[in-house]
Formats: structure tokens, C-alpha cells, sequence
RNA sequence: GGCGCCGUACCCAAGUGGUAAGGGAGAGGUCUGCAAAACCUUUAUGCGGCGGUUCGAAUCCGCCCGGCGCCUCCA
């Protein structure tokens, strides 16, 4: 069964087939890093890292890129309009580049915390000022873009397909009341490639109509398409992001190279908050550090890949609880798992555990190739679930091989391709030998020994305590197994 | 005003023509000294409303109601 991806620039579902065969060239909007990322870029980056996961599991080789805007961000529409990095460095009293240093990093942070695997290639926008020079050179010799007044801005008029990925025409545009008229351009959606900077503006660079810094959406043409190819196969980014940017990007890229940018293009929808769209300006924000103080980034996770990449999410409380719920039901399906494998492999066992896992395995398969949907694939591995844990429950001994293929399963498709199973998460049977684990079985071995005496008391006291603490005691039948909780 | 999306149980959320996945929460039961975990049973004759197409619709079409997004920076 193929694979099959919604492109926007259809607006339908069809069949991936890259460029070169076995081979996907993948870029992702990245954050423009002057504050923590908050839970809405938690969603379209956790979403894309699913996508290259699948893809690589798939056999494709990936080269995924993701930029760091780091400069050029204009508030505002006005020449004046002070770039997002600026504010943020007057606001914190330091350098435009140590604001842009110090959220990549808690950017960066954040993501490994969420699991999201690192890019290949994390392209700042300010180490790539010389290739956006030469790409609005090029468009100016092109008769693309044209220079005023020390700024230049592509002419939208040149590129008959402006508006072609939005779904919106140049009259729509210009009957909208929210496209100023800017007296240097010449058509009001005309954009800047360029701009001029004023004498207090502290982020520059020389260039050949003087000293400015380069507009928001030139970066990721000229990142994308000096690690990529002038053509590639995957572009994504938030819905948001669609219009203007995304837009702009095609238009210039376009015009520069007279051929084909980008194959398809993937928009993950947004989050919002009770019910309201969350942004920036709103200030409405829930940045992911604050959302770890009180859920597991995994938690946080799991959460997204439930609903699907296209869909809007909405993040409550009341939802976030009921995620977490169910990854601990995975979680504890493989950590019994683990232990019953642990206990097999000391003994000699012949039942095996006959569960047909061909069959999951496919239509977990079916699910991610029916463009990425992952809670159609959580939905299974959680029925996959519901039948080892039933099996276990028959309280059979089962041999350590037939367990581990179940084992090997869960971890091949809820660990590899989802990243929802984490070893952290899981391996908390007492098996290790460090400090924390031997000093939890003293506590259980004296905690069973006032239970056969009868000491309820003392029993429950111990268990109530751990639990204080951040570790819960479950009573098995001849045992008793411990695990941390959040 | 233009373009577009959504409305499925108490909550979250799949399903886009063949008779309603999955998770959480709730209820009952099994196990347990008690818990926890797990298992079993249970919770939408119905998918915002009204029409239409069809042998058959949550799924397609029309109208209406409600919510949201983009058109300005945002993932």
C-alpha cells in the first residue's frame, strides 16, 4: 500500500513519490527564536519529526532541514517596524545575538525533551546573508524584483502563479482592507527581499543597495535550496505560515531558478486554547516549559500525535489528563511486558504467547501510510495492548522468545516510528543495581515482611510514603514490582 | 467583504458511501488484607439542525444554526 500525503497545493491526498528514488529532501519552517517555544510549535514539530521517522522506517534516506530565524522578522508593516529579536534584546537589555543563542538553545531543549529528533541541518538565517544577497540579485536581474529607496521587494505582478498555494488572487488581495498601500512598493502585496536599515537598527549587513538586512521569507528559499536543490520534495510548516510566507517563498524561488521548487507541501493545523487560537501577539501562549512543570513532555507528546497533524488541537487540563492516562496504559503494558520477559529468561518455558502481530503490524502500517495518521496507529498499538495484557493476565508461563517479538513490536512502531515508548518510561522494575533501586527493594522486602505478620499498618504506611515521593508499589501474586510516577 | 476549516458520548478523538475505532472519566464485577495494575461487562438506534441523492449517508449535495482560522507577525 502506498504512501499517500496530503499536498496543499492541490488541496487533495496523493501518492509520495520523491524526486529521486529512495531518497526525501525535507524542509521545515523553524521557530524565529526570541522568546520559549510554547506548545504550538510542540505540535508542528513533534508532527514533522513523526513524518521523518515514518519516512526513514519506510527505507527512504532523509535529509531533513530546519531553519533558526534568527534576524528579519518586521513588526509591523512600516520601514520603522523593529524586527521580533531587536524588541526582545532592548526588553532583556543584551545583544540581538544572544537573545537568538539563548532561545535556540532552550529551543532545542525542549524538542529533545519532547523526543523530536534533531535535524539534519539547523541553518542560522544570519550565517546565509550571503546567499540571500545573491538570490535577490539574481531576482532583480531577472526583472523580478526591482530596488527602492535602499530596499528591494519582489513585484508580485512578474509571477502569474502568486496566490496559487493560498487559494487567493492578486484582487481579492488589493480588495482586502488590510493590505495597506506602501509607498515604495509598487502593487501593496508586493514584499521585501530586502530592507533598508536605520541608523539604529543593529542587526546589518552591507549589500548592493547598502546597508540593511534581508526580509522574513528570502531565508528559507535560499537555506532550502543550497542544502536541497532548487527542486525537493517535502516543504512544511504550520497552516499560519501558508500565507504569506510560504506564498512568498514559491514566488521567489520560482522566479529565480525558472524551475519547480517544491513537490509537496504539508501544513500541520494549530493548537489552541480553550477553544481560542493561541499566538504571540494574543499572548495567550503556554510555553512547553511551563506545560512541563505539570505534564511529562512525553505526555505532551502523546497528546499531539492523538489527534491528527491537519486537525486542530485543543489543549485543556482536562484533556492533557485524560493523555496521560493512556500512556500509562501503554507504558504499563510494555513495563509488565519487560518483567515477564525478565522472569522468562531465568526460567525454562515452553507456552508461547501466539498473538498475531503481522496483522497489527499492517494496519498500523495502513494508518501511518494514509497521510500520517497516528491516532489511528495509537488506536491499534492500544488493542494490541488490550490482548497482551489479557494474555498476561492468564498468568501463563510464557517462553522469553514469544514475549520479546511482542516486545520488539511495541517498540518497533510505538518507540521507533512514534516515540511514544521511551526505555525512561518503561524499565522500572527493580533489576538495576543502583542506589535508588536497592533502597527501594529493602523497603519492599520489610514492607512484606510487616504484611505476612499482618501489619497492615506499617505495610500501607510504607507504600503511602514511597508513593509521596514519586514511586508506586503494585502487589503482584509472589512479588512486588515497583515504578516511578510523575 | 474574500478564501477556508470544523461541529461524532461527560471530556479528548479516528472514521469521508455499507451500517459508529481508540483513550480518559463514570458504573458494576473478578483479583487483592487493602490499594494499585490488569481483565470482563457497561456508557451515542446515533454523528449540530432540516431537506435531498442513494438499495444504503456521520460520510455526497443544498439550506440553516453554532464555533474557528487565514487575508498583518506567529508553528
Amino acid at each position: 500500500m502506498p504512501l499517500v500525503v496530503y499536498n496543499t497545493l492541490k488541496r487533495k491526498k496523493e501518492e509520495f513519490k520523491p524526486l529521486r528514488e529512495g531518497e526525501v529532501r525535507m524542509y521545515v519552517c523553524g521557530p524565529t527564536v526570541y522568546s520559549h517555544s510554547h506548545i504550538g510549535h510542540a505540535k508542528s514539530y513533534v508532527s514533522f519529526d513523526v513524518i521523518v521517522r515514518y519516512l526513514r522506517y519506510s527505507g527512504y534516506k532523509v535529509t531533513y532541514i530546519q531553519n533558526i530565524t534568527d534576524v528579519g522578522h518586521l513588526l509591523g508593516e512600516t520601514n520603522e517596524g523593529e524586527d521580533r529579536l531587536l524588541k526582545q534584546s532592548k526588553i532583556e537589555q543584551k545583544h540581538p545575538m544572544q537573545i537568538a543563542e539563548e532561545y535556540t538553545r532552550s529551543y532545542f531543549e525542549d524538542m529533545d525533551a519532547l523526543g523530536v529528533l534533531r535535524p539534519d541541518i539547523s541553518p542560522r538565517a544570519t550565517g546565509h546573508i550571503t546567499e540571500q544577497i545573491e538570490m535577490v540579485r539574481q531576482l532583480i536581474d531577472k526583472g523580478y524584483a526591482y530596488e527602492a529607496k535602499g530596499s528591494v521587494y519582489f513585484d508580485v505582478r512578474k509571477f502569474s502563479d502568486y496566490g496559487k498555494l493560498s487559494n487567493r488572487t492578486l484582487d481579492e488581495m488589493q480588495e482586502g482592507t488590510r493590505v495597506g498601500v506602501r509607498g515604495e512598493k509598487r502593487h501593496p502585496a508586493d514584499f521585501a527581499l530586502w530592507k533598508k536599515a536605520e541608523p539604529e537598527h543593529i542587526m546589518r549587513w552591507p549589500s548592493p543597495w547598502g546597508v540593511g538586512f534581508p526580509g522574513w521569507h528570502i531565508e528559507c528559499s535560499a537555506m532550502s535550496m543550497k542544502y536541497l536543490g532548487e527542486t525537493f520534495d517535502i516543504h512544511g510548516g504550520g497552516l499560519d505560515n501558508q500565507f504569506p510566507h510560504h506564498e512568498c517563498e514559491i514566488a521567489q524561488s520560482v522566479s529565480a531558478t525558472g524551475k519547480p521548487f517544491v513537490k509537496y507541501w504539508l501544513h500541520n493545523n494549530l493548537v489552541t486554547v480553550n477553544g481560542k487560537k493561541m499566538s504571540k501577539s494574543l499572548g495567550n501562549f503556554i510555553t512547553l516549559k511551563d506545560a512541563f512543570k505539570k505534564y511529562d513532555p512525553l505526555v505532551v507528546r502523546f497528546f499531539i500525535l492523538q489527534s491528527h497533524y491537519r486537525s486542530t488541537l485543543d489543549f485543556s487540563d482536562e484533556a492533557l489528563a485524560g493523555a496521560k492516562g493512556g500512556l500509562e496504559k501503554l507504558s504499563n503494558t510494555i513495563r509488565n511486558l519487560r518483567t515477564e520477559i525478565a522472569k522468562a529468561e531465568q526460567e525454562k518455558r515452553t507456552a508461547s504467547l501466539s498473538i498475531d502481530l503481522e496483522s497489527y503490524k499492517k494496519r498500523v502500517l495502513e494508518a501511518m501510510d494514509d497521510d500520517f495518521n497516528t491516532p489511528q496507529a495509537i488506536a491499534i498499538l492500544f488493542e494490541l495492548s488490550k490482548e497482551v495484557n489479557a494474555a498476561l493476565s492468564l498468568d501463563k508461563k510464557y517462553s522469553a522468545s514469544s514475549l520479546q517479538v511482542v516486545e520488539r513490536l511495541f517498540q518497533e512502531l510505538g518507540g521507533g516510528v512514534l516515540g511514544i515508548i521511551s526505555d525512561k518510561a518503561v524499565t522500572t522494575v527493580s533489576v538495576d543495581g543502583n542506589v535508588e533501586g536497592d533502597l527501594v527493594n529493602l523497603l519492599i522486602a520489610v514492607r512484606n515482611e510487616a504484611r505476612k505478620a499482618k501489619l497492615f499498618a506499617v505495610s500501607d504506611m510504607i507504600r503511602d510514603r514511597l508513593k509521596e515521593i514519586g514511586i508506586a508499589l503494585e502487589d503482584k501474586k509472589d512479588e512486588t514490582v515497583w515504578k516511578k510516577i510523575s
